[in-house]
Parts: C-alpha cells; sequence; structure tokens
RNA sequence: GCCGCAGUGGUGGAAUUGGUAGACACGUUGGACUUAAAAUCCAAUGGACGUUUAAGCGUCCGUGCCGGUUCGAGUCCGGCCUGCGGUACCA
C-alpha cells in the first residue's frame, strides 16, 4: 500500500494535470522570455507508439519541464499528421472511411501520450486532416500559385500499377515502392509541380546560421548539390541550332571529343540523320521504358547511340560528333554534355566502349589508361587555339581564362547548376488536401480564398480510378462545377496533395489554432518564432526539413512570418533497436563461423541465449568453441518480433521508468539497443528514491526525514548534483544527469538525518525527468501546489568546496601516489610538490635516477620527471 | 566510389578545455535475510602476473590497428581497419 505504486500516482497526477489544465500556455503573456520546444509530430498509425516516439518526446517534455520552473513562458504542443496512404489503403481494403480509422487512431495516441506524463497544451492539436486546419495548407497553396511557384508540367513519373498511383522519388527504393515493394515504371502524367529550385540559394546559404547538426546540414548541402561551372554553346554542324551544355571544367573544353544529349533532349529530333533514325527512335523508347531500377542495374555499362550529327567544338573548330546516351540526364544542367574522355570518368568509359577519341588536356595521368580528373595537380596541354592558350596553367587559372574567352567572344557564360529538383506535389490519392484549382478551358484557375476550404467529398470507393487519377476523378458531381466568377462550366482538379504539405508549416498553426484570419497570427507570430528546440528523427534530415524550410521562406516573402528560418536548434534522436541477439549458422547442418554467413541464404539460423556463448577476443563464440556466432542489435520490426511496445513497459514499471530508462540509455542522438534489464534497473533506482523518503509501513514520511539542519556533506551533496544536473539538461545530456541524480540517493541512503530541505531540491531536480512520483514525493514533503512551476534550484559555490584536495602524482607520466592536502594550500605549489615527493610510493619511484622537472596543475595533478 | 559519424570492461555507457580510464547502471560471483524462493540489502567485479596467514599490497598490460607530438594522449596530428547513416552516372 505505501510501497512505491507507479499505476497509482501516474494516474492520480496525469488527472490532476488534465483537470488543472496545469501545461496550457497563454500565448498573449509577452511579459517573459518565451520558450518553444517542439516535436516532430506522429503519424497516427493503427499500431500506436513504439518505443522510438517517447525517446524524442521525453528529451523534449524534460526542457519544456525544467524551461517552465526556470520562469520561461514554455510553448510545448503536440498534433497529428493525419494523412497517409496507410488509412486509405484501409479504406480500400474494407471500405471504411479514412477520416474515422484516423480518429480512432489519433485516440489511441493521444492516451498512449497522456500515459507517459507528457506536459503537452492540450488545447492546441492540431490535426492536419482537420478542414479547419488544411483550409490553410490550401491558402498556402494559392499563395505558391499566385507567385508562379506552383505550376503544371507534364513529367515522367513513378507509376505504380499495383497500387494504382504516382509515388514521389523519396517513395521509391531500388524501383521498387516503399509500401508494399511492388515495381515502379516511369510514365510521363500531368503533375503539379512547386518550385523549390527557385529558393535553392537561400536554402544553402541560410544553413550556416542554424544550430543544427552539422551531419544534417550537409546532407541539406549535397542534396542542394550546387555545382559552379559554365554553359557553353557548341553549334550544330550543318543545321541552324546551338546546343547548350554545362560543364564544371570549361578548362577541358580543348579536350572536348564528342557530345552526348540525353534521350528526352528536344534537339535529338532534328539532329538525327535519316540513316540512324531508327536505331535513334528506338534507344529513346528502350530508355523512356526504363524504370529506376533498370536505369541502376545498367549503372556500369553505358550504352547509347550515334545520331549521325556533328557539332563544332567552339575552341578547336573541329567537328566532333553527337551521341544519344541515358547516362546524361534530363533533368540535370541542360541534358547535354560536351564530353571530355581524358578527364571524365563516365565520358572515359563511354569513349572506350564506342571507340571515340580521347585527347589528353591535363598533364598528370595517363589517360590511355584512366581519366585524370586530379584538379589540384594538373597543368592544361593541348590547349590553345589563335585566340586563346591555356597551355601550362593550372586548372583554376584554366578555368578562369577560358570564361573570359568565352564569354567575349559570346560562346559561354559563367553558371551555376543545382541538383535539387522541382517538387512532385501532386498524388493521385483521396485521402489527402485537395488541389484548391478548377479548370476551365484547360486554364487552371485557382479557388477563391474565401471558399476555402475545398473539401474532400464523400465517395463510394476508395479504389484509385486506375487510370492514375485519384478516386475523386469519379465523383462526376464533386468534379464538375462552375466558375462563381463567370459561370463557365469547370472541372476541379483532383490531384491531392503528398502527406509533407500538412507537415510543412504545422508548427505555425500551434502559436494561433483557432485564429481566424491567417495560418498565424500575426502578432502572436513575432513572439514565438523561431521554434527554440526542435527534436526528431534523422530520417527526416533532408525532405521535411528542407520542404518546410521553402514554405517558411515563401512566407516570410508574403509577409506571414517574420524570421528566414522556421527551426533555430535541431536535435536528431538516435533510433532504438531490438535487444541484442545473438545467432549461430549452420551449413548442412554444421555450424560454421559467423563471418562466412554474411549474406548467404541458405544457412540455419540458430537463435542463442546468453548463456550460450562467451566473449574471446573481439567476438563472441559458441561456449567452449572457437565458433564464432553473430552478436547484434536489429532493428524492431514485426517480422522480426523483437518490437516492444510502451504500453507492456508502463503496465510493468511504470510511465516514469520508462521515460528515466529512455534518457540514461545514451546519448540521445545516438543509435543504441533495447535492454528490459536496464528497465528494470532505473525502476530500483525509484523505488529506492521512494524507499529513502517514504516508510514502507505506515506510508508516511520517513523517520529520518526531518526538519533538521543539514550538514556540510549533505549540502554538498546536493549542491554538486545541483550544477551537475542543471548543466548536464542545458547541454542536453540527460544521461549523466540522472547518473548524478543516482549517486545522490545512494549517498542519501546512507544518512541517519535526511534533512527536508535537502529533500525537496532534489525532488525539483528529479522532476522534469520523473514527474509523476516527484509531485507525490513534493506533496508529501509539504508541497502545496503542483511541482511543475517551482523555481529550478540554484547551486551555490560556498558549498561545492570540500576543506581538502586531492592530488595524483605521476612519476614519468604514472600514477604512483595520492596526496591529500587542505583546501588551503591546495593552490600552494611549493607545499604540494613537497608533500608529492614523501608520499612513499612516489618516493620509491624518485629513488632511482635524477629529478629533472616538475609539472604542477593547480587543483588537478603533479607530475614528476626523473632521469 | 564520394560525404558524414562512430569504435572504451561480459553489456549500455562515463571521463566539459590533453591531467588518477571505466562514473552511473546492467550482468556475474560471494554473503545477509528466508523453511525455501522471489524481492531487498551488503561486498567484489578490465586483464595478466607476483606477494601475504588475512583484509591487503605490488608489477606489467589495457580506450579498433600502426606511427607521431607532449612531462602526460580515450582526447591532438598522420596513415590504415571495421561498423553505421546518407548519397550515387549530377557533367
Amino acid at each position: 500500500m505505501s510501497d512505491y505504486n507507479p499505476a497509482k500516482i501516474e494516474k492520480k497526477w496525469q488527472d490532476y494535470w488534465l483537470e488543472n489544465k496545469t501545461f496550457k500556455t497563454d500565448t498573449q503573456d509577452k511579459s517573459r522570455k518565451k520558450y518553444y520546444v517542439l516535436d516532430m509530430f506522429p503519424y497516427p498509425s493503427s499500431s500506436g507508439l513504439h518505443v522510438g516516439h517517447p525517446e524524442g518526446y521525453t528529451a523534449t517534455d524534460i526542457i519544456a519541464r525544467y524551461k517552465r520552473m526556470n520562469g520561461y513562458n514554455v510553448l510545448h504542443p503536440i498534433g497529428w499528421d493525419a494523412f497517409g496512404l496507410p488509412a486509405e489503403q484501409y479504406a480500400v481494403k474494407t471500405g471504411t472511411h479514412p477520416r474515422e480509422t484516423t480518429r480512432a487512431n489519433i485516440d489511441h495516441f493521444r492516451r498512449q501520450l497522456q500515459a507517459l506524463g507528457f506536459s503537452y497544451d492540450w488545447d492546441r492539436e492540431v490535426d492536419t486532416t482537420d478542414p479547419e486546419y488544411y483550409k490553410w495548407t490550401q491558402w498556402i497553396f494559392l499563395q505558391l500559385f499566385k507567385k508562379g511557384l506552383a505550376y503544371q508540367a507534364d513529367v515522367p513519373v513513378n507509376w505504380c500499377p499495383d497500387l494504382g498511383t504516382v509515388l514521389a522519388n523519396e517513395e521509391v527504393i531500388d524501383g521498387k515502392s516503399e509500401v508494399g515493394g511492388f515495381p515502379v515504371i516511369r510514365k510521363p502524367m500531368r503533375q503539379w509541380m512547386l518550385k523549390i529550385t527557385e529558393y535553392a540559394e537561400r536554402l544553402l546559404e541560410d544553413l550556416d546560421e542554424l544550430d543544427w547538426p552539422e551531419s544534417v546540414k550537409e546532407m541539406q548541402r549535397n542534396w542542394i548539390g550546387k555545382s559552379e561551372g559554365a554553359d557553353i554553346f557548341f553549334p550544330v554542324d550543318g543545321i541552324d541550332e546551338t546546343i547548350e551544355v554545362f560543364t564544371t571544367r570549361p578548362d577541358t573544353i580543348f579536350g572536348a571529343t564528342y557530345m552526348v544529349l540525353a534521350p528526352e533532349h528536344e534537339l535529338v529530333e532534328k539532329i538525327t540523320t535519316d540513316s540512324q533514325r531508327s536505331e535513334v527512335d528506338a534507344y529513346k523508347e528502350e530508355a523512356a521504358r526504363k524504370s529506376e531500377l533498370d536505369r541502376t542495374e545498367l549503372n556500369r555499362d553505358k550504352t547509347g547511340v550515334f545520331t549521325g550529327g556533328y557539332a563544332i567544338n567552339p575552341a578547336t573548330g573541329k567537328q566532333i560528333p553527337i551521341w544519344v546516351a541515358d547516362y546524361v540526364l534530363m533533368g540535370y544542367g541542360t541534358g547535354a554534355i560536351m564530353a571530355v574522355p581524358g578527364h571524365d570518368e563516365r565520358d572515359w568509359d563511354f569513349a572506350r566502349r564506342y571507340e571515340l577519341p580521347i585527347v589528353e588536356v591535363v598533364k598528370g595521368g595517363d589517360v590511355t589508361k584512366e581519366a585524370f580528373i586530379d584538379t589540384e595537380e594538373g597543368e592544361l596541354v593541348n590547349s590553345s587555339n589563335d585566340e586563346v592558350s591555356l597551355d601550362g596553367l593550372p586548372v583554376d587559372k584554366a578555368i578562369k581564362r577560358i570564361n573570359e574567352w568565352l564569354e567575349k567572344k559570346n560562346l559561354g557564360k559563367y553558371s551555376v547548376t543545382y541538383k535539387l529538383r522541382d517538387w512532385l506535389f501532386s498524388r493521385q490519392r483521396y485521402w489527402g488536401e485537395p488541389i484548391p484549382i478548377i479548370h476551365i478551358d484547360g486554364e487552371a484557375k485557382p479557388v477563391s480564398e474565401e471558399e476555402l476550404p475545398v473539401l474532400l467529398p464523400e465517395v463510394d470507393t476508395y479504389k484509385p480510378s486506375g487510370t492514375g487519377e485519384s478516386p475523386l476523378a469519379n465523383i462526376d458531381e464533386w468534379v464538375n462545377t462552375t466558375d462563381p466568377e463567370t459561370g463557365k462550366p469547370a472541372r476541379r482538379e483532383t490531384n491531392t496533395m503528398p502527406q509533407w504539405a500538412g507537415s510543412c508549416w504545422y508548427y505555425l498553426r500551434y502559436i494561433s489554432p483557432d485564429y481566424e484570419k491567417a495560418p498565424v497570427d500575426p502578432e502572436l507570430e513575432k513572439y514565438w518564432l523561431p521554434v527554440d528546440m526542435y527534436v526528431g528523427g534523422a530520417e527526416h534530415a533532408v525532405l521535411h526539413l528542407l520542404y518546410a524550410r521553402f514554405w517558411h521562406k515563401v512566407l516570410y516573402d508574403i509577409g506571414v512570418v517574420s524570421t528566414k528560418e522556421p527551426f533555430q536548434r535541431l536535435v536528431n534522436q538516435g533510433m532504438i533497436l531490438g535487444e541484442m541477439e545473438f545467432t549461430a549458422f549452420k551449413s548442412n547442418g554444421d555450424y560454421i563461423p559467423a563471418e562466412e554467413a554474411n549474406g548467404r541464404e541458405d544457412l540455419e539460423r540458430i537463435s542463442l541465449t546468453e548463456d550460450d556463448v562467451e566473449k574471446k577476443g573481439n567476438d563472441f563464440v559458441l561456449k567452449g568453441t572457437d565458433i564464432t556466432v553473430e552478436a547484434k542489435s536489429h532493428k524492431m520490426s514485426k517480422s522480426r518480433g523483437n518490437v516492444i511496445n510502451p504500453d507492456d513497459v508502463i503496465r510493468e514499471y511504470g510511465a516514469d521508468s520508462l521515460r528515466l530508462y529512455e534518457m540514461f540509455m545514451g546519448p540521445l542522438e545516438q543509435v543504441k539497443p533495447w535492454s528490459m534489464r536496464g528497465v528494470e534497473g532505473v525502476y530500483r533506482f525509484l523505488r529506492r528514491v521512494w524507499n529513502m523518503m517514504v516508510d514502507e509501513q505506515t506510508g508516511e514520511l520517513n523517520k529520518e526525514v526531518q526538519e533538521a539542519e543539514p550538514t556540510k556533506d549533505q549540502l554538498r551533496a546536493l549542491h554538486q548534483t545541483i550544477k551537475k544536473v542543471t548543466d548536464d539538461i542545458e547541454n542536453g545530456r540527460y544521461n549523466t544527469a540522472i547518473s548524478a541524480l543516482m549517486v545522490f540517493n545512494n549517498d542519501a541512503l546512507k544518512w541517519d538525518t535526511r534533512p527536508v530541505s535537502i529533500l525537496k531540491p532534489f525532488v525539483l531536480l528529479l522532476s522534469p525527468f520523473a514527474p509523476h512520483i516527484s509531485e507525490e514525493l513534493w506533496c508529501r514533503l509539504g508541497g502545496q501546489h503542483t511541482i511543475a512551476y517551482e523555481p529550478w534550484p540554484e547551486y551555490e559555490e560556498k558549498w561545492l568546496q570540500s576543506e581538502t584536495k586531492v592530488y595524483a602524482v605521476q612519476v614519468n607520466g604514472k600514477v604512483r601516489g595520492q596526496i591529500e592536502v587542505p583546501a588551503d594550500k591546495a593552490d600552494d605549489k611549493a607545499y604540494v610538490l613537497e608533500q608529492a615527493k614523501s608520499e612513499d610510493g612516489v618516493k620509491k619511484h624518485l629513488s632511482g635516477g635524477e629529478l629533472v622537472k616538475e609539472i604542477f596543475v593547480p587543483g588537478k595533478i603533479v607530475n614528476l620527471v626523473v632521469k
């Protein structure tokens, strides 16, 4: 009854927080410093929370609670990224409206999150599928359209016949659909695109100011992929056309011995001669049919055909053949290249295969063996004509000189190209935001803002239309409408938006979830933005974060928000893997070493327990043998059966233990394996904390807990803990903060008297991590209100000092003894050295030789060097 | 291939600027309590060797590998190896 009973106290305090709206944020109160701490909101899947969710959510909850106790006005919201394919696929199968499925899943998620004791303001949930929310998602689309940033184009898209829908590049993995693993082929289709490329430079530049992990910034930089070079014009021989190419190596132009056009390039048609036409057409058709999978598989083997046409190399004046090959991509640069086989690996491979000439124009390698691509060491050769010579120049100087010449002759110009492509924004699905556009006589016209939201209509079937259009296309009475302005018959856009749309701006809606005049109240936005801390999975390092930054910048340009960037600080939590598994491998009944098992499917896999194995050298082996086994933690997955359900953990150990364990496992950012024994460890800690204060028998406070004057040692223990925990929270080191709390508790358990004035601050320190037990203990120690807004304790330097200091004494860098000196003499070099030299263990090692050097590091160490 | 990150006991991890490597926790072993078990509590716990009646003491080795800088390196520098993540014909 009086034992630590998480089930009871956690329910009690969760109810208390909800009933009292303890964590409701007064967004209008601008008198205090604000802190906006945000979680990446979850997709409410039918399987509920997994243990990865509480990891990031606990970290942000600790920060939110800590900041509140430090007097900040804290905004800590949660919501639902609720559009998504699974609910739609379920609808196709069962006929259940995705809205129903989604609602049930959200309720489930909400209950689970509340059972974890997170201090969200539950009055500002957002749900991307709520018409009141997606009204503003559509509104933002209209602004994009009006700025010319949303346009339609016929683009080859990833058509997945089995799903009956089109997939975005990021949903296609190795030529198969991410969901279901169905084959994907390329098919041209009319699509909405967002012109993110127009923002490429700003998206790149503004990364520098962000307090984000360097790895994420680097990934975004690579994704944007800025290259500097030149556009150069090559006249086509015999017809009045020029081919524009982009190159980062204009210096190698004298080595351009042929040209290549992408199969989709518009000039292919014109340039191809009659004798080559059938061959070229066949090649084009083959390339168009190739799926992404085929393209990657054929990666190594470059193919192409000669068009029969020639261009003139403007530097050499020579005629060079024009080829078509799919190693040149239409989507990058100009879709055409000048091929310099001597100094580009791809061109070299291609030239070798089709016996095209290879000319050396940069000295330093052997172009008969491989392409020489070193730009540091090379020196230009064979590169001169009547007007310009690059011979003898290093690469960087040569680029400058040739660019000047090209520009003067109007043959080319300095140019920058990005890998980043425009964002394919339409989906042929039901369960997404309708794109607010009507088509009149083939013209796209935006729905007026007053008519938003364009609601999702009810449908009879959620099956894709099969033609590639969404199920919306089958509802005639919805599709066919009239233009309210002119009364002309119009057709509604049947495409819906991708799931990314709703998550691009949700952090704005939290600030003023009921505001009716704009996505966000402009007055409040100025106070609350940017998000101070954003925590989520590394899988969103590029796409979500790039798309959200893009929208934010557009909103900045039209005056909706006042900051250039949405998320000032970003932290990625690492994945939690399943428990460590040991596996032995058998081939034909005999055990074989684990390193031979790599990638083999024909082996029998035998799961082992910890008792079956032992460590030998760097490997684990079957006990008593030399047969190595695999020791590995795997990703949690249903198929592997190693998924940990947070509900089960809470039932057995309580939410405080789950929270504490997930933080204690190791650094937040790191990938780490789950261990049920580890959960038990922190559970035992919480129980010891409980028993340190509460009497098991009576349920009253322990007899050791007294209104007594604390001793110096007790004050030191407390203030050291305050310092350590405060510092660790500030720096995101939750694991070591918890360890400090454990150290304190281990100490306190040894005390005969536990002064209330020491215990209360300790409970405050514990509360962000384990809020339920802390509220309960706080209450029992005489707290009148919730602990949530009690001031965070501050340490005092004077209590940290001890009366003596310990020096380690080294001789030639090896520790040979320790000395304890009074604190007031700790910085007295002569005194400390004298003590050090007379220490027994040290003396022994000094006797062998002559003392040549004495190193004294105040407060830390003494090192005596002997020869 | 390229870019980024990481390798520390049986395990997760700690060591804030170069200053006593292994905090804290798990596991294991031994002990107390118990008729017994669980739970709890106490103690030991990087490895090898030596020494003492014993608690103990001592020596050497040890942070993926090889080398360097330094009085002193888990930490800094150079060269590798392995694992994880991202990306991949980007001209």
